[in-house]
DNA sequence: AAATTATATTAAAACCATTCTAAACTGTTG
DNA sequence: CAACAGTTTAGAATGGTTTTAATATAATTT
């Protein structure tokens, strides 16, 4: 349980005024027992339902980007016409379940450990990401 | 070197007619010493260029998907908001540069062999796929 | 080889996630 | 509290992708 007050330190200390909105997003972002996947438009909905207020879209966009560049959220590769982030920020993977279009972490522990071998003249590794795609397993 | 007929046969024995445009971009994307990465955007392009022809773009985007469908593409998984395709259809990941907006290959060797010890009941894992973002290394 | 049928192509419109715009608003600082 | 910079907003714009429905082409049947 994070209170108001330590979402609006965490704000100010990270250069982003603690406004009603972000604040708001804070709260339906971080104060989760778990950390969870989302996509904007499921956020606009939580949003919507949880607090019953309205956040214009272009904010949570923005948002959504200022924490994502803050490292408060990762954007997960996927072969998507949507874009879907995680709360989760620690180094881990993904499965999706294309039937579904659902993600579910996969623990570094359950992917173990994957050393790059190859490396390109002037470019450094920035992240190690596998996405585990799933199929409904009719034998 | 593959010839006219045998893409037409290859078209046939897939269940797709052997149109003009299948077998041009066939052409486009087949015909090449080495596999290569695309965007839709890029095929099309390439088509105009090099064959001085247009396919309408609905019909670039159907034969794609047919042609991924069938295995002879493979889309790549990436947070990015256009799709990207590669004619490489084996077993191999990729680094993604960030600033190109270029995908390279990466061997399955450099990368290592990757086991998921984790399973989703009633699912099936249907790919592994690693995605390795590169930043400038300005030092 | 003509007629029929099924499938494919096309231009244009529609769609939809995301970004932009520019006006109104709010948090911060002096 | 005044002034400023940063933020929010609704709505428009953008751009990749899909749909539509009319036309064309390949395959099959006669």
């Amino acid at each position: 349980m994070t209170t108001t007050v330590e979402f609006i330190n965490k704000l100010r200390n990270s250069g982003l005024r603690p406004t009603k909105q972000r604040i708001k997003i804070c709260e339906v972002l971080f104060n989760k027992e778990t950390t969870f996947h989302f996509t904007i438009n499921d956020l606009v909905k939580i949003i919507e339902t949880e607090a019953n207020e309205k956040i214009s879209l272009a904010t949570v966009y923005n948002t959504i980007h200022a924490f994502e560049k803050k490292g408060y959220l990762k954007e997960i590769p996927i072969d998507s016409n949507q874009s879907y982030f995680d709360t989760n920020v620690t180094d881990h993977h993904h499965f999706y379940d294309i039937s579904e279009k659902k993600l579910i972490d996969l623990d570094q522990v359950d992917v173990g450990p994957i050393n790059i071998k190859k490396s390109i003249p002037g470019k450094k590794i920035k992240s190690v990401e596998v996405l585990v795609k799933l199929d409904t397993d009719n034998q």
